[in-house]
DNA sequence: CTGAAAGCGCTTACAG
DNA sequence: CTGAAAGCGCTTACAG
């Protein structure tokens, strides 16, 4: 025992599995085989350390654990926004899914930065996470690097891999955008706009559906495309919404890139009497809790971001754990919200 | 050097502050003050070092270093959901207000149980943390005796705490629940209905704030107030606004407590042609984006979210790094915003 | 300004 | 089923 009779000279001062153990009358090392893995020890000796645990108000130290295993059971997720509620829900969906008291979440809020990001991994790579949780596809050389060096599961959320190896969890971005704007054709529509903002990787290949769409039905038009790096408010879909009404007043529908511009944007009709969908249909992208509800209803992709969130981290921790997953690349796919916007 | 011919046996395999030392020429001791505490050491030592680091890739291992210091340098924060955008906007501040690199942080979701608050607790409190913001005022024994037990500074974030030597940050929800109904009294509403979810503490205190009102304008009425347990939604708005209508036809004014519900009610009326503010008016709490925005403009309370969690982090790490901070209840205020829903 | 050495609190191959 | 002992990778009073 470490005590010198003025206490502690170092250390947290909490009761120790070395205590724990001595109170129970076992070696230390039982005592930790008592507590994490129980089936290798006799039923007498898990209760004798069980009831010191009790006893004593044991509570592990992680650090040490961490250190001696060299497993960590930490992992990581990076979102590029604590902001957006899509983000937020696939949290909520990685916090669900994480056997808490097992492992435990390092959130990490990029902005929409590599340079955050890469800051941001740096950093959580010192606690030797046991997998990582990323936003996207695309990222930067040095982030490639560092997880490449690292070896450790990485998961790619939101939108799937191109490499079925590759593990990500999400649908096509893609095919979300050409299918709403399949919708409005469909519907009669031909000068639909497209407008995006954020501009992230998400946003350009919803871009890039809608165009390959228009492409098909002979009606692109790059003066079709209103596209700005700003983030996505309901005060900018209602902006854009004035400014495409102004510059495009041929235009019959707008397919926004998210439901935070396209209810600005529909706001913005209301207070000015622009009928929707007679005068000019509208579309987002998510379907947000609002979107149903406003008038008129938001025609809209319904998106698995909590699913996302929860599928990811359980796939992750499949391969943490050895297990081999079904499948590398889950496809959580999207559903066409029809309703009385469009 | 612990590596056998074969490699290391355990570990993590990666370059240790010991390599690092022995590649600069200097000892491990002086190594771990080169990085962690410059100022004690001549520049051309601190220069190999640092190069040293850079050449071998040298990543520092958070969990030695918590071990050997008895420092986590992790903060914890809890909140009760990670679906609804206050708490949310609360993480986000707390992430922005925590010097990454030096603190990490542990985010738990307690879903409004007292019971997986403490859980989640008991298993945070495994990492040591050097300290811990909770959402609202009251928690279970349990959760007060862990606390207690464990010495670390805790900060209570959304409400104030009674007594001032408590660390809380947040604004008086009774005084906010007060102000509104106050509004809504000064515009001549007479029959003022309080619709209340979740029943959380904060629900609760705007609740009473709404009552002392209504009591000291001679109105109180307990047949005014409508309370459920379910979770706030912008559909169970509409429900309750369907509700309220119906079982008092007379009612003039309608506060709920927080803006989804409020939104939910304002696209039923809408829906049903009940004109807002004419046929009833109606508040919301906590000012959402939307707001601002839909038809007509809900009239509410401005929530500082963001900064409680900016300004909560920011105190705890000050009473952490044992700075005395100018006041430990820190009262961010609320603002009324009037607008044409009422 | 720099170093030798102990120690933080666990886990784990290896024996028995 | 149980134990002795080394080791994980850092930090830190104490000297010099």
């Amino acid at each position: 025992m470490s005590r010198s009779s003025t206490g502690k000279v170092r250390g947290t001062g909490r009761t120790t599995l070395e205590e724990v153990a001595a109170h129970a009358g076992v070696s230390t090392m039982t005592a930790s085989r008592a507590l994490s893995q129980p089936q290798l020890v006799s039923d007498a000796t898990r209760t004798k350390v069980e009831l010191a645990v009790v006893e004593l108000g044991y509570v592990p130290n992680r650090a040490a654990r961490a250190l001696a295993s060299a497993q960590s059971r930490v992992i990581v997720a990076l979102v590029p926004s604590l902001s957006n509620v899509v983000f937020t829900a696939v949290l909520d969906g990685i916090h669900d899914a994480i056997e808490h008291g097992q492992y435990q979440l390092l959130i990490g809020n990029t902005r929409y930065s590599d340079a955050e990001e890469e800051k941001l991994l740096r950093t959580y790579l010192q606690s030797n996470p046991d997998g990582i949780l990323l936003s996207g596809l695309t990222h930067s050389e040095q982030v490639e690097r560092m997880l490449a060096g690292s070896r450790m599961p990485v998961v790619s959320m939101m939108d799937l891999a191109d490499d079925p190896t590759e593990l990500s969890v999400g649908f096509s971005q893609h095919d979300a955008g050409h299918a709403i704007t399949r919708h409005l054709l469909d519907r009669g529509y031909r000068r639909i706009v497209f407008v995006g903002a954020q501009l992230d990787e998400r946003t350009l290949r919803r871009a890039d559906g809608y165009r390959q769409a228009m492409q098909a039905a002979g009606l692109a038009d790059p003066r079709l495309e209103i596209m700005v790096p700003a983030p996505s408010t309901i005060a900018l879909g209602a902006e854009l919404m004035r400014e495409a009404l102004e510059t495009l007043p041929d235009c019959d529908a707008v397919f926004f890139c998210n439901d935070d511009l396209a209810h600005g944007a529909i706001y913005y009709c209301q207070r000015h009497d622009i009928r929707v969908p007679q005068d000019v249909a509208i579309a987002g992208f998510n379907d947000l809790p609002a979107s149903a509800w406003m008038v008129p209803s938001l025609t809209t992709i319904d998106t698995p971001r909590y699913r996302i969130g929860y599928e990811a981290a359980s796939l992750l921790l499949d391969v943490i754990g050895g297990r081999e997953p079904r499948e590398r690349r889950i496809d959580l796919g999207f559903t066409l919200r029809e309703r009385e916007s469009t």
